[in-house]
Order: C-alpha cells, then structure tokens, then sequence
RNA sequence: GCCCUAGUAGCUCAGUGGAAGAGCAACAGCCUCCUAAGCUGUAGGUCACAGGUUCGAAUCCUGUCUAGGGCGCCA
C-alpha cells in the first residue's frame, strides 16, 4: 500500500470509530466509508459524505451527524490539521501534509516500477485487438484500435495482470480469395493485359505495387499458368505481403502482440470440427431448413445464428467460437476483444456461444471501438478501405509523428465517437497536449542538466524535510496518486484516465516550476532536496507515458 | 421496426449518485531568473428535452427528440 492509501486508511478507520464513539450507527450498520479528493482545494485534502449516507439510518440532519462525527475524532492518528463541516453534510479534512514527503523515497527506490500494484493476481488475460483482415493497409480505426488496446495492456500488466496480446489473423474467409483476385489483376494488368479488378476487389495503391513487383520479378510466368496454380500462388503471396506490411506498421507504432494467430490454422488443427462437435453433444445446435443453427437465443441473443450454411461452408461465426473456445483452453482466466464498432451486434452471440461452450459470461469482456470520423478542411471525408481511399497508419505517423497519434486515440474514451480533423492534428500539433506532458518532461531533464553543469551532484542522502511549499505539495500529492491511477484504469479498461492523470500532474509541475526555482546555487541544501522531488516527478512522468506508448524527450 | 453508442462551455472532450471540469479558441497580465510548446487571472453552462426514484441526479429509471452505428445461410 502507497503513502497516499496508508493516509486514507487512517482517516476512514477514525471516521469509522467516531461514528460508533457517538453512537450515531453500530459498527455493522456503517455502510464503507468513502474518502474522495475534492477537485476545489478550498474543499481540503479529502472529503467524505458519509454523515449524509447516514442521515436514513441515524434520522439526523446530516450537518449534525458531521458535528457529532468530528467531535469524536483524534485528529493526531491520521495527521489531521483541520476539519470543516461544509455544504449539505461534506466533512472536509486538512492535513498536515508533510507526509506526502515519504512519496520521494517511494518513488525513488521502485523507480520504473513505481505505479506497479498487484490488484490484478496475476491472472492470465488474453486481450485481442486490431485483427483487421490481412487485405490493405490499417487505416484510422485501426489506428485507434492499436493505440486503445496497447495501452490497455501496459496497463493491466502494469496493474498486476499477466497479459498476452493477440491478433487474429482473418486468412481463410472468401475476402482472401479476393485478394488474390485483386493482385492477379494487378499483375496482369502491369504485364499489360487486359484485366479487370473483381467486382469486390482491393483498390489499394499497395495492390498495385504488388502487381506492379510480380511483373517484373517473373514476366509471364503466373499469366500462363493454370488459374488453380495462379491463384494459390497469390493467395499466399498477397497474404504474405500484406502481413509483412501491416507487422511493421505496427511495430514501428509501438505495438508488439505476443500472438499473430491463424484462422486457418483451426481448420488445420481440426479444431473447428471439434468445436461443431461439442456444440452438438451439449445440444446447443438444431439442423432446420439444410443448415445448423446455434441456439443463441437461449443465451440472451435476439435470435439464433446459423454455424453451417446450407452449401455445408460455415459461416463466420463458426471458426470464431473455435477461436474463442481455443482461447480458454490456453489457459485465459479473462478474454478481452476489442473490436470496432461495426462488430457490435455480433457482441451477444459471441457471448452466447462462451456460455454455451461452458464459460462464464463474465470471462469474455468486449470493448468497442467507435467509429473515427476523418474531417478535412472542415469536410467530412468518406474512407473506404475497400476502394483504398483512407488516409492510413502509415500517414499518421509519417505526417502527425507517432507520439501525437497515439495520445490523441489513448485521451479519449474508446466508446465515443471521434472526429478527427487532419489538418488539425497536423498544422496544430504544437498544440497538441501531448507536448503539454512531453514538455514537463524535457523541463525536468533540464533542470538536472543545469543542476549538472552548476557543479551539484545527485545526493540520494539530501534532506527532503526542506521540500515543503504548498507547490510543491500539490506535486507530491499528484505523483502520489499515480498507483491508483493505474489501478482504476486497469479496471475500467480506460486508458484515457491515464492521459488525464498525465496532464494533472504535468500541470502541478509546469506551475511548481514557474513560482520556484530549483537549482540555486545560494541554498545547497534545498537544491539538492528539491533535484530529489524533480527526479521522482520524471520518474512518474516516464512511467505513464510508457504506458501510453509516447516517447519522454529530454530536450525540446 | 428492434438493438447499441453518444448528446456537458463557441469547438474537442473528461466527470457516471455527493460541492459543474480540462484543453483549444477569446480577453487581461507574466521572460535581466533552471526551455514562454510554459505560468497567473477573467469570461463563458436551465449537463438535449419531459417526467420519476433519492436527503441529494449530468450520473439511476421511463418516455421523447437529434446524430452515428448494428440488425445476412457476408467477413
């Protein structure tokens, strides 16, 4: 437990005891006690409402429970200098808040492991994210898919989760076939024939290329082969190509998944069948009109899905309840999907199809990603991957840089809709909050430098006692914070709150540092103290910031 | 038609039972001083609307409106 929580324990156990000294509520009737920061300092240090929680149970007014509550309290076990009684029945504490110095040593001494907490038991969650078909390039949604769910998962791990990142790769479906079509197209074409694209084929500029590199490296040797051999060859080269591609892509976004897993390697395993065959024997399947359908409905879905088509080829859903029933049997206590918003109705069959497999419900999580809306000039632009026209990962990066990206998708609930203006992002993004944070950061390398260069030398000995302005305060308690931040997050599968958090205590150091300086070469001792508080606010700054996959620059 | 998500400051969004917030934009100040990509202050809100539950609702419930998405023997 961090400085921060030891402090809060103290309170809510005196509360607590004041409670039952005053006779207000038995011990067992005290429902737990809340402690919150209040986000007005004038509001103090933390804050309870429980004298209005308690307002039913006592029949009081809750203003007088509050006075009989802080009556009874000892201010002297929880470093309580004051205590106001405000608003409708809020007791409002004021510390003594030199215990927030402890935090310096504790940041210090955990260093990149500071914010590290174990509320996850090291359960095995799986979580699977972008997983977009292996068929052009990863555009907008999967850009914010990526940045989400990476995120996520420094996160979980962070908080004490033994996390794997998974993407499944969609290689066995007809959109392969159509993308061998398309680069046989391509390729054709490039030699010069007369070819046409298949009506739902691949437009992709990176096709073309494909096309365009196949012609040179074997000349007509695939257009005079027979159409069987032609198309597995480009199945499997298209497939390749593109999976090189959208890798790298994502590897040079800072996203490294643990599992690239096949679709086509659960036919293979026979794992479909398997998984047909279970089905079968719990009964969950019927055969009505030549296909087989999963009662899903049983289960909560608005009706039931069919597995097996009536040409005997499975439907989609089929190898994904393979997939799904896979996952378990690896050993995830916890699967996490995060998929985009145009799989949302697919949410509650797949959520029949666990249970049904033997799973609790709870064990499958889905997080949906929204919908990105791409505006230029003002306009709302239409993106088709289908046709290629949609502005890619790859530009991102390359013309909004990859800090600025990924902060801009991890700041915001993945749940809402997100309009994201281009030429904003990229003629703004000095103005992007990312340099807020990123600029705290370089501020703090500088001070070091400078302290360096003034002839200080780090002393981990320094007295930290002579820390103690309300700025720098207000800091500590920030870093302070961080632990839980992390925590929170990991349990509302909300990055954003990290981004915000970052931000918070970007913001107390920015001001820290234009009221009071640092090195001073008048007063060694505080110097020395306050290059000790500056050391663990960059620690915590790097610490979040990987979460969040954003570089920490030390000079800007 | 049914389902999902959203509607909070001019704009983009946090907050999801407890005292209305941030960034950007606007306005007024702050660099002989560790990076002004910064700081300080001002202004800006019947939290879409109408009911309900509660000591207390932006938050929970019901209904309505608006926007986007989903409802296939496609993937």
């Amino acid at each position: 437990m961090n400085i921060v929580e030891q402090v809060k324990e103290r309170i809510k156990a005196e509360i607590a005891q004041a409670a039952e000294k005053a006779e207000i509520v038995s011990s067992e009737d005290l429902p737990s006690v809340v402690l919150e920061t209040p986000k007005d300092k004038v509001h103090g240090d933390f804050a309870t409402n429980v004298a209005m929680q308690l307002a039913g149970v006592a029949k009081k007014a809750p203003r007088l429970i509050a006075e009989d509550i802080t009556a009874h309290m000892d201010k002297s076990k929880a470093s309580i200098e004051k205590i106001e009684i405000a608003g409708p029945g809020f007791i409002n504490f004021f510390l003594d808040k030199s215990y927030l110095r402890d935090i310096i040593p504790s940041v210090l001494q955990a260093g990149s492991d500071y914010g590290r907490t174990n509320v996850g038991e090291n359960q095995k969650v799986q979580v699977e994210f972008v997983s977009a078909n292996p068929t052009g390039n990863l555009h907008l949604g999967h850009a914010r898919g990526a940045a989400v769910g990476d995120s996520l998962c420094n996160i979980l791990d962070m908080a004490g989760y033994d996390v794997t990142r998974e993407y499944y790769i969609n290689d066995a479906g007809n959109q392969i076939t159509n993308l061998a079509r398309s680069v046989e197209a391509r390729y054709l074409q490039a030699l010069g024939h007369d070819a046409d694209m298949p009506e739902d084929g691949y437009l992709g500029a990176d096709i073309q290329q494909f096309g365009k590199e196949l012609a040179e490296e074997h000349g007509n040797r695939y257009a005079d082969a027979s159409e069987e051999e032609r198309l597995a060859f480009f199945r499997e080269y298209g497939l390749k190509r593109e999976m090189e591609k959208l890798k790298q892509d994502l590897l040079d976004f800072g996203v490294d998944f643990d599992v690239w897993f096949s679709e086509t390697s659960l036919y293979e395993d026979g794992k479909v069948e398997e998984t047909l065959q279970l089905l079968e024997e719990k009964q969950e399947v019927y055969q009505d009109d030549g296909a087989v359908w999963f009662k899903s409905s049983n289960y909560g879905d608005d009706k039931d899905r069919v597995l097996v088509k009536s040409d005997n080829s499975y439907t989609y859903l089929m190898p994904d309840i393979a997939y799904h029933k896979n996952k378990f049997e690896r050993g995830f206590e916890k699967v996490i999907n995060i998929w985009g918003a145009d799989h949302h109705g697919y949410i509650p069959r797949m959520r029949a199809a666990v249970q049904a497999l033997g799973y609790q419900k709870d064990q499958l999580e889905t997080q949906i990603i929204q919908m990105v809306n791409l505006f230029e000039n003002g306009e709302k632009v239409k993106m088709s991957k289908r046709t290629g026209k949609a502005v890619t990962l790859r530009d991102l990066m390359e013309e909004v840089g990859i800090d600025a990206t990924r902060y801009f998708f991890a700041m915001r609930s993945a749940d809402t809709h997100l309009d994201f203006d281009l030429g904003l992002a990229k003629s703004q993004s000095n103005e992007n909050p990312v340099y807020y944070v990123q600029y705290a950061h370089a501020r703090l390398c500088s001070i070091c430098r400078q302290a360096e260069e003034k002839g200080f030398v780090y002393d981990p000995e320094a007295d930290i006692s002579l820390v103690a302005t309300e700025k720098e305060y207000d800091v500590l308690k920030k870093v302070g914070e961080f632990p839980e931040t992390v925590a929170l997050a990991a349990e509302k599968y909300a990055p954003h709150r990290i981004t915000n958090y970052l931000h918070e205590l970007a913001s107390a150091f920015h001001s820290f540092y234009n009221a009071e300086r640092v090195v001073d070469s008048e007063d060694e001792e505080k110097t020395k103290a306050r290059l000790k508080l500056v050391k663990a606010v960059q620690t915590t700054l790097q610490n979040g910031m990987k979460l969040i996959g954003v570089s920490a620059p030390e000079k800007m």
